[in-house]
DNA sequence: GATGAATGAGATTTCATTCAT
DNA sequence: AATGAATGAAATCTCATTCAT
């Protein structure tokens, strides 16, 4: 109202802003070490701040879990993205290892991976689903692999990076080999049908 | 365990033997249902026994879910001594799908399978690992395949039923095509080193 | 299941029985004090039992309430019955005294009195019903007064023993006295009409 | 209360009085909506104002509430000033009847009304006595009522409101009728004696 | 003087485990 | 040996009030 301040309104949000990154990283490395059934209550002594600030920006803990997941599925957008430009179709490979490589590093959210923030999950599928048929338009991924193939993919990957990220980070990098070799085109096809669209759908919806 | 008490606590026995049962299978049902958050109170109830019969029989809620892995160990080794009578090194496919379908329709502990009970996954393992020879003997399986990464094979097909099995509970079969044709003899080998043998057995400690 | 107890299944109640009573004077006691308000935490202290045994009589702090309530409308409803016997129609303002008395001495729920337990609420109004055709039939109460006014006379009197309680215990019968003389037959007949039983079911539904 | 500061601080004050009025009606609003459990954050946010501004005008919640009390009881006893016009003693009812509408329109704060700013309601109910005074001049009320009971008659009227309000907005006007009924001259005498003034005192400073 | 972010105690509810009967 | 009632320590979420900007 008064003209004393030449900056009108954001530097009320700048604590704030602060406080909100402060809580997200602090609910990563809580979650990353103690699971997701972590409390809050210790997310909020981490990031130093009270109850009630984490309330304020995460109105439910599932929130606050939807936010971490936001966060990586960004990220891992981005990195459909970059991948993208990989020359000769090994932009799906590119891609695979790289976003393995950042959820080993976030292994906290990483139950929820996939089976939250639709809108996003969609988008992220939409790329990975290019960079299947640029790899398949190059000979180096198997005509019959589908969408929803890769997606199990991706659970089986988080899978192996949240059982062995404890004791053997890089483990998941062998089981990748495995899995790339069996999407490799081959003499027969997969001997079973893939999941269907509406199937996935469902499952992502919550699982 | 212990050898058996004189004469009179024999009939006493076989009700404890019955209850047992009861629990085992009620922890099943419940657990399947609700997820292993379920509380052990609703097992009690589903078994149709009071809570101290429960903590009589397992001191503790990880007991009772101990008892249920064993339980699936157990089929699972006789499902691997079975298949290892199939001809042409084709017992390890039979064995991981014979034992796929089984966890599919036993998920309620797969959260805990490979997890626990050190002594029965070290001989489920060893059986896997016989299968293992004798399908790369056969020149089925890649010469490059170790045991370890059969055990993340595992989780893989582990996580994509407990994924997979409200809303597709077959989808699993698709990726066990997926993975195993990763793992059949290929014209290079896997690129990254497999997971020492020490590693795996302090993942299967506690993971 | 042993011959060794005469009485089969009920002594393993007396503590639980025991409990809840406590647990349901302790509640009126700490509501009485405090008013609805009064966390059950409070109770649970007063009665000196834990939580979990509150929660296990009472799975919620409304079903506790309840439970209050419905001890006062089970003696109302036996009021109401005693009252019927009162001769020449006297056994409406009977009723009307007894049951006022009764609630001034167990305040701390009287904001939920008339508001739960449908089904007895309807039994108890039933009974009043029954009171004032009889007291009408004797020319004891206007014609023209209808059980919903009733109803309204007994929010009246709960609601002036509410105010009162603390620092004037019998200031309802004053207000009783009033509202009786308002009741007798008068000259002319109440100017607006009566509230509709369907309103009163909606009101008393949930308000 | 304070006199004003010299100069400068006018402007400034007439934007208080400003937030000061939004303040009032947005509690208005909000509590006549949820009930005065509603949070102050919601009335700030209805008032479009910071809660440090509504902490300004109002120290607490309480206060906030004793203000929309002090609003009512000004329009109370400006009601009972117009009221006394009315001729031949008919003034009491037609006060009772303005009152209570008013009231009807204005529920949020209800409870609170007649428990909280002494000055005011002693204005108010010095004004209803001597409409009481002049109604029993004019033989329309009993001449054994008192001012107390009157109160409990304005306490009776705010219950009815309070509790009907949602689902018969209009049916304090029957309960209403009932109670001057009861007002009227009758053959007898109230039976029990009225509620002391120093007792009403007792209950007005806080029940 | 205004803003709204931060506080943190406290409320209800849950449940693995113990123990009196 | 069986029962299931009791325990009490969390966990999540709420909100009146304070205070930095």
């Amino acid at each position: 109202m008064t003209p004393e301040a030449p900056v009108p309104s954001r530097p009320l949000r700048r604590d704030a802003v602060e406080n909100r990154d402060r809580l997200l990283a602090a609910a990563n490395q809580v979650f990353d070490e103690q699971g997701l059934d972590a409390s809050v209550a210790e997310v909020a002594r981490v990031a130093g701040v009270g109850m009630g600030t984490l309330y304020r920006r995460f109105p439910t803990k599932d929130a606050l879990i939807d936010a971490l997941v936001h966060q990586i599925l960004d990220i891992t957008i981005e990195m459909a993205t970059q991948a993208a430009t990989e020359p000769d179709g090994t932009g799906l490979e590119r891609f695979l290892e790289l976003s393995s490589a950042y959820q080993a590093q976030h292994p906290g959210c990483l139950p929820r991976l996939w089976n939250t923030d639709h809108a996003m999950v969609r988008k992220a599928r939409r790329r990975i689903a290019d960079l299947l048929a640029e790899a398949q338009h190059h000979g180096r991924i198997r005509p019959d692999l589908t969408n929803t193939d890769l997606t199990l993919v991706m659970f089986s990957i988080r899978a192996i990076v949240a059982t062995t990220r404890m004791h053997a980070p890089d483990a998941w990098r062998r089981h990748l080999d495995l899995l790339i070799a069996g999407m490799r085109p081959g003499p027969g096809e997969l001997g079973h049908p893939p999941l269907s669209q509406a199937d996935l759908d469902r499952i992502l919806t919550r699982a």
